[in-house]
DNA sequence: AAGAAAAATCTGGTCATACCAATTTCTGTA
DNA sequence: TACAGAAATTGGTATGACCAGATTTTTCTT
């Protein structure tokens, strides 16, 4: 009575494992069911028994999925009652599909921006330390030929963030980089524009620490808003060459809706 | 063999249900065990049979409580090898005890200060009357005597939100929202704040629409952080008046390092 | 016929047991 | 000592059963 050959959408492609893990694919069922519009916000979803039979599995599986769910907050299970669907979540950690990139780097230009500025203010030598090695990899990294891995970089640009002090702000850079991580696009234009001018990207980056050893706020987020432009302009330049049909109008709106004037002061 | 009278730590207080499910008190006891060094991260869990045994209920009972801190990233399960506890994850919405006030309002400074900034150039007049309308409502709450409910408030910034036209920064402003309603502290800082001088958070709030109508970016910014820099300002006195004792150091380095000054140019 | 009480039913909650598959550990051989 | 194979361990899934809260249907009273 196993019914172990569900056909999955596509795992394959994914970070990884899933393979097993009956439960996960009849979440993911359930999400695409929801999202579909088949089982809006508010409805009921059909009870235990009847996905039990409907998916081939066990009961026990549609609890774990429904589990699974509950505590991402998308359903919510009443007692005798049944299960109800809520309001889909926006967590830009587990979604992307509805961010543009432009958005993501925006908000990154302000929010990195304003945390170099504190930063600059309230860094201390251990930190500046840490910087000048993350710095040192990135320029190792940028002799070697290979695929410049993102690590560094990112070691470098939290290293700025923790000393905000503010686990807040802390907390919202890392969780920007998540999502950029997953964002294919993103990850393709970044590496591009890293290896396009690596000399420029170094540049830019003892920029930043430059004037955060001269505890110079200002400047500190001019330099981070100024980095961050450039990979939006990559970002446009891979967004046009990409799709030059459709998308040369798009791009030309956001060019101007996501203005490098208007973030570097 | 039932057992169902384990000593559960205070849901009590908990905003509500929770009597029920006994998988939720499985989880906050494994969670309380990791939190607590008893299993720290990267240390394996007791395989589930033997929690059935410990805690004594059923395997699946067990296994919907691994699954649930699994689907919140706090485990991760590798199968026939055992369940593995993670690094602990910090998520403004579901935890407030490790960020001080102090810090998310410093957050909401920044964010929140761009994003008017941003918005007073791509604010539409739609959006402008709902700010009017919004306005409205809290003048109205004003004269009347009420406890203000900070709907109408939220509701003002949310608009500021939106009219950035930028889905991660709404995204975060809301969950800054979020976690702050959680915050006693804030909530009652807040609201006193609120009633302690009802004109001029009026006035603060009518100078930052005026700055929006005008499409004066560097105005909108300020008058945004002004507003809540008067925010902190109460809070630090709450903070002050609520401990003499141990808290006035602690204060009065607060009261440096969320300096009012540096947050409004 | 209207309304209230009672019963049948539907739904989630939990348990017990069993077996499969991946992993780890043990063990005996080379 | 090295290593392949067996045994034990661990998670993964399936059945089936029973409980308790919630809902619907039926039935009984007025």
């Amino acid at each position: 009575m196993y019914c172990k050959t569900l056909n999955l959408n596509g795992w394959n492609m994914e970070s990884k494992s899933k393979g097993s893990r009956l439960y996960r694919q009849i979440t993911s069922k359930l999400l695409e069911m929801m999202e579909s519009g088949e089982y809006p916000p508010g409805s009921r979803l059909p009870a235990e028994r009847e996905l039990s039979e409907l998916f081939g599995v066990s009961r026990p599986t549609i609890r774990e999925a429904v589990i699974a769910l509950e505590s991402q907050g998308r359903v919510n299970v009443k007692t005798g009652s049944g299960v109800y669907v809520g309001e889909p979540q926006v967590d830009i950690t587990s979604l992307g599909s509805s961010i543009s990139p432009f958005e993501l780097i925006e908000a990154r230009v302000y929010i990195e921006g304003e945390a170099a500025a504190i930063a600059a203010s309230l860094i201390n030598n251990e930190q500046l330390e840490r910087l000048d090695e993350a710095l040192a990899v990135m320029a190792q990294e940028n002799s070697q030929d290979n695929l410049t891995s993102a690590v560094a970089d990112r070691k470098f640009h939290s290293i700025i963030s923790e000393a905000t002090n503010n686990k807040v702000l802390t907390l919202f850079i890392n969780k920007l980089w998540d999502a950029q991580e997953k964002l294919e696009n993103i990850r393709l234009a970044h590496s591009a524009v890293c290896m396009k001018d690596k000399a420029q990207r170094m540049a830019e980056h003892e920029a930043i620490v430059g004037a955060l050893k001269r505890r110079d706020s200002g400047a500190a987020r001019i330099a981070m808003r100024s980095h961050f432009a450039r990979i939006l302009a990559a970002l446009h330049e891979k967004a046009e060459e990409a799709d030059v049909n459709e998308a040369k109008l798009k791009a030309s709106k956001n060019r101007e809706r996501f203005s490098l004037d208007r973030m570097v002061d």
